[in-house]
DNA sequence: TTCTCGACCAAAATCGTTTTTCGTTCCATT
DNA sequence: AATGGAACGAAAAACGATTTTGGTCGAGAA
């Protein structure tokens, strides 16, 4: 099997898919794109959703591994999660293919985006509660339940990437960002 | 004019669109309904599409009425945040044509749904504002930009409206908002 | 004068049929 | 084992005819 050319057949799948979506992209334009016979693919990948769904689990690692990294930069737990929700919109804004996977309703019937929402979701999970832990340890977080803390502060996250709004400008999404950050810290009951 | 005929237009096709929607309503099912030729329904309104703004701001209004009178049956700003949310997300599960105003994504381009979305959300900040106002005159919150907090709080809450998540049991919901409210009032820094 | 409504109009939607497209496989070749 | 042009069959799109629907007209009743 050559590994090769599976990553070629992906990475440039991986932009055509970002620009068209699955259902405008054919086989026929990858096929050509990549220089290849369209059966060429099929000796690589199961199905076109096979194609779409590598490239998205791809997208979906990268995306790991960019907050991975902003958060591993970082000392404090309050600034690992300052840096995780500014890496996650910064990075969900840049890969169009895992962003469409967790919010495009057209694809909320296939198995294999269910799977990715899950597993994202389950990322997420693991990524807030290890910075909480973390920030109990430190003795600087009062946290009693960390599954349910949590999950309320990812509800609270997705209010910032949910399109709800539509006149905010860009310095306004940071500022908010940071208000709500502060919020989620110290709370607005005086202290 | 007569407001009566108005009015029994207006609570019939309510019911109609609540099922089938705009699209998928006609003039000519609300004219039978309400047992009038349809020409009598263009005496009273402009149009279809002015018997569904009628209708969406119907409820937009009786929403804000529900919430107003939940807040004001609660004594302390954290009780009438609480309430502000809960009954909320209650009237909001049962007004189905506000409901898909407010979340409709075919409904996006007319410029009414635009102005409804806009006065939803004034509503919105102009609540949390006068409970945040109310809590810093108590001496009870120590929020500084009223403004930001506001709409930082809305975003926070947005996450509960947006369907992100879809293994969330009742109960769990429940949990969220009162583990996030807590969060929102209290943090999770170390007091 | 206001209100009502059946008939009418034009545009939009639906329908059945035909044509085209596209995901996938076949099979000969390298 | 890998490749790719051709073929297959199902699905989607296009098409033209027909029906439906939003909105208006104009006569008549209140």
């Amino acid at each position: 099997m050559n590994e090769n050319k599976k990553t070629i057949i992906t990475n440039i799948s991986q932009k055509i898919f970002s620009r068209y979506g699955l259902i405008k992209t054919t086989v026929d334009e990858i096929a050509k794109a990549a220089r290849m016979g369209k059966a060429t693919l099929y000796h690589y990948f199961k199905s076109k959703e096979d194609i779409y769904r590598e490239v998205v689990e791809k997208e979906n690692r990268f995306l790991a591994q960019k907050i991975n990294e902003a958060i591993d930069k970082e000392d404090t737990p309050k600034e690992k999660l300052k840096a995780y929700i500014t890496t996650r919109m910064k990075y969900l804004n840049e890969l169009a293919n895992i962003h469409s996977a967790l919010t495009e309703e057209y694809l909320d019937h296939y198995a294999f985006i269910e799977r990715i929402r899950e597993k994202n979701f389950q990322q997420e999970i693991k990524t807030i509660r290890t910075i909480l832990i973390d920030g109990n340890n430190k003795n600087l977080f009062s946290i009693e339940d960390i599954e349910l803390t949590s999950f309320a502060i990812i509800s609270a996250l997705k209010g910032l990437e949910y399109p709800w709004s539509t006149e905010i400008s860009l310095p306004k999404i940071q500022e908010n960002i940071d208000k709500l950050l502060d919020i989620l810290f110290n709370g607005i009951v005086k202290r």
